[in-house]
DNA sequence: TTTTGAGTTGTTCGA
DNA sequence: GTCGAACAACTCAAA
């Protein structure tokens, strides 16, 4: 009797570049893949409504491949151990393969889950599929984690990168029986009301489009990348993050397909990897930071004088500060899942310097709303914006929502499409639209304060506070 | 992956 | 033609 593979799906929703199926596939035993959906299991940080609407479509979608392939997506739910459990006896299966994820609490999970397993004499083993560089296997040179990006990331590129790991999918072996899976309907992923339309419009959350974006990006915005990438009016960067968060892509096809487009050498190219770098960089700190989810890496910071004020929080969240950009931004987010790079800092930045509040609950608005929502990425972008993380410069963040406006929005396009009640307003007054006269007003047929709120605070004043807030931690 | 204000230099324009 | 006011354009240091 030959042994069964268990694959345990996790954030590495695909097939190809999957070294845990990869590894299966080579046992020559047939393979029951699975996902279990683990509500407590997932921790504090159970994934938001965007999220939740991704990860649908994007298990049709692997269950579809598979199907493809002969095989099937064995849908589970409860506790990932006791599902594991069960189905390794229904199944009579004597390996479980997975690859890693760099949670602090999935990595408690997955390690006592690890050890059960073995213990019952089950293999157990886990992959790498989602990172170029694991937090564990890099330190600096008195053997601890970095904390400043740029030498992180020397440090990375002196490393070899290893290549997608492929098998031959057609050897692929399917068991004698299937054990039973649940419905993917059943788990009310998608949303009741339908708020998805914009979505659907915006994304398609699956293997295809995720290639179809890559190949975008290699053949034809990798060579004007670091141009282009902070201009939220121009479709300049790369919407590979949900993909990324969900494992429909990893970084090592990224990496390959850029060198095979024969971009590795070229400027604006290696731009990008160093976002790349930021993301590998984030991993880092999360695995060997784990409470930087809740608390500031920099234990200072915990004195901040934050103003907590649930109607700052509000205004922000609903895109009505009055400030145009960054109610662009909020309005983005809120309508597609997702939101330009610049403009994330752009809105970051308000709500922790000029609102004066908490980052963590930037970050968990930011958690509900992104379909990209990743723990590392996210808790690493507020930390900082707020200047508490790594890498920090406070001074450095206080963006002036104005300037910022004119500068990367120059057209103003991107702020009237999400703020279109601004979109007769001349560029002049467009991201300061109450130094506009009455008359101007009303001729863009705006009634500040009522069609359009008027500024939240006032940016100078906002600043001085800011700065005087940080000045009190020294 | 910034902003601001001060200081400097350059340009324009009318007296 | 010259002078100086007003302002734009730039650099730099500090926050």
């Amino acid at each position: 009797m030959d042994g069964t593979t268990v694959v345990w799906f996790r954030k590495d929703l695909r097939i190809e570049d999957n070294p845990a199926m990869v590894a299966a596939i080579r046992r020559k035993c047939s393979v029951i893949p699975v996902f279990i959906q683990d509500e407590n299991g997932e921790g504090p940080a159970f994934p938001g409504g965007a999220s939740r609407w991704w990860l649908h479509h994007a298990l049709t979608d692997l269950a579809k491949e598979l199907k493809a392939l002969g095989s099937r997506l064995i849908l589970r739910k409860g506790s990932s151990l006791e599902c594991l459990k069960s189905l390794v006896n229904e199944s009579k299966a004597d390996h479980v393969y997975w690859n890693r994820r760099y949670e602090p609490s999935i990595v408690e999970r997955d390690k006592r889950i690890k050890a059960d397993l073995k213990q019952n004499g089950i293999a157990a083993k886990s992959f790498n599929a989602s990172l170029l560089f694991e937090p564990h296997e890099i330190q600096n040179k008195a053997g601890k984690p970095f904390q400043v990006f740029t030498r992180y990331w020397e440090h990375c590129r002196q490393r070899p990168i290893s290549a997608p790991e492929q098998a031959s999918l057609k050897t692929l072996k399917t068991p004698r029986t299937w054990p039973a899976s649940e419905r993917l309907e059943d788990w009310s992923l998608l949303p009741e009301i339908p708020w998805d339309a914009e979505f659907s419009c915006r994304w398609k959350p699956n293997r295809s489009g995720a290639i179809e974006f890559l190949d975008r990006f290699t053949e034809a915005k990798a060579r004007s990348y670091s141009e282009k990438r902070n201009r939220p009016d121009l479709d300049g960067t790369s919407s590979l993050s949900p993909y990324l968060h969900f494992g429909q892509i990893g970084p090592r096809e990224i990496y390959a397909k850029i060198a095979d487009a024969k971009l590795l050498n070229l400027e604006n190219p290696q731009v990008f990897l160093t976002e790349i770098g930021w993301r590998e960089f984030s991993h880092h700190l999360l695995y060997h930071f784990p409470d930087t989810p809740e608390l500031p890496l920099r234990s200072k910071f915990q004195e901040f004088p934050w103003r907590r004020n649930k109607s700052f929080l509000k205004a922000w969240q609903k895109g009505e500060t009055g400030y145009p950009i960054v109610d662009a931004g909020m309005r983005q987010l809120w309508e597609t899942g997702w939101m330009h790079n610049r403009v994330r800092m752009i809105t970051a930045s308000f709500l922790v310097k000029h609102l004066l509040q908490p980052w963590q609950d930037g970050a968990a608005w930011f958690w509900d709303t992104l379909v990209d929502a990743d723990l590392a990425n996210n808790t690493q972008g507020w930390q900082w914006t707020a200047g508490c993380g790594a890498d920090a410069s406070p001074y450095f963040r206080i963006f002036n929502p104005i300037t910022q406006g004119q500068k990367f929005d120059p057209n103003g396009s991107y702020t009237k499409r999400w703020v279109p009640e601004l979109k007769e307003l001349s560029l002049k007054h467009l991201f300061s639209p109450w130094t506009a006269d009455t008359s101007t007003l009303e001729a863009a047929k705006i009634a500040l304060g009522k069609s359009y709120p008027m500024p939240i605070v006032d940016h100078a004043e906002a600043r001085e506070k800011a700065l005087a807030a940080f000045r009190s931690l020294k």
